[in-house]
DNA sequence: AATTTTTCCAACCGCGCGCTT
DNA sequence: CAAGCGCGCGGTTGGAAAAAT
């Protein structure tokens, strides 16, 4: 699960570290220590740089070095650190005896960030039950793989009718080559707790600005209108009352947009 | 069983900081 | 003070293994 072994232009070997390598970077810094990691590979008789070498006694092959799972108490460590600290990771790994700093950076981007999301979904889903205007069918619609909210200004008919429905990961995106899909997602992930402030009045819907659109919505488009479609909580739950058996049915809305819920 | 997709982690890369000259 | 060097940090990539189709 690694590079290959290779030589770069300069004859100076990269990729995977062999058993002989190791043996003999681990020999030397044992007898001799690191203080200079540059001159080290050479004296050491490695065809390596000193950054390789260093990364590798650092992350592998130091006696200290702690491997295999995580406890149930070094996440906590870790995810505690990371919200204090943000992605400090060799700050979070001083912490942890015996584990690196990129061993924790890993850790964190292939479970923890992950588990995290999930959890911050859960809680999506629950803050968003006590509305219940819908029926309890409102965490149904909204969930983020499947929800999607999209407009078409351009036209006054309905945004896809017969057309495929647009999904976040779509690139065929009838909106032109930056998927409209994705940003409006970058935004729904932005202001992911607007579900649960309560609707206002005055975030009403600037009609004449939204209507005088007369191209395809850009990416600024969709940021600049978005505020409507996400504060207008209860127009949306309306929506959703009005077609809750057939969520992929597109809502035409004042006859130049509509609402996609898949 | 074969193929495709996803996961995960070892390793690389570029940048910035601090020390030395 | 400026330039050069070495090191450490954090972001990103490559690709084998595992999982899904």
């Amino acid at each position: 699960m690694m590079r290959g072994p290779y030589y770069d232009k300069n004859g100076v070997k990269r990729g995977a570290w062999s058993k002989e390598e190791d043996e003999r970077l681990r020999a030397y810094v044992e007898r001799h220590g690191h203080s200079n990691w540059r001159q080290l590979p050479k004296r050491a008789g490695l065809s390596r740089c000193g950054k390789s070498c260093r990364l590798r006694w650092l992350n592998y092959l130091r006696p200290d070095v702690k491997r295999g799972n995580y406890t149930k108490e070094e996440d906590e460590i870790i995810i505690k650190l990371h919200e204090q600290h943000g992605n400090k990771w060799s700050l979070i790994a001083e912490r942890l005896p015996g584990r690196t700093d990129n061993e924790v950076k890993n850790h964190w981007h292939s479970h923890l960030k992950k588990h995290l999301e999930c959890n911050h979904e859960e809680n999506f889903e629950f803050k968003t039950k006590p509305i219940d205007i819908c029926g309890g069918e409102a965490t149904k619609y909204f969930e983020p793989e499947s929800c999607f909210l999209g407009f078409d200004a351009s036209s006054s008919s309905n945004i896809s009718g017969s057309s495929p429905p647009i999904y976040r990961s779509s690139s065929a995106s009838a909106f032109g080559e930056e998927s409209v899909a994705d940003a409006a997602w970058e935004i729904f992930e932005e202001f992911g707790d607007f579900w649960t402030q309560p609707f206002l009045p005055e975030n009403t819907y600037e009609q004449d600005n939204y209507c005088s659109l007369n191209h395809a919505p850009s990416v600024a488009d969709v940021d600049e209108y978005s505020s409507y479609l996400f504060d207008n909580t209860e127009f949306l739950c309306q929506v959703m009352q009005e077609f809750p058996g057939d969520p992929k049915k597109d809502i035409q809305v004042n006859g130049s947009s509509s609402i996609c819920f898949f």
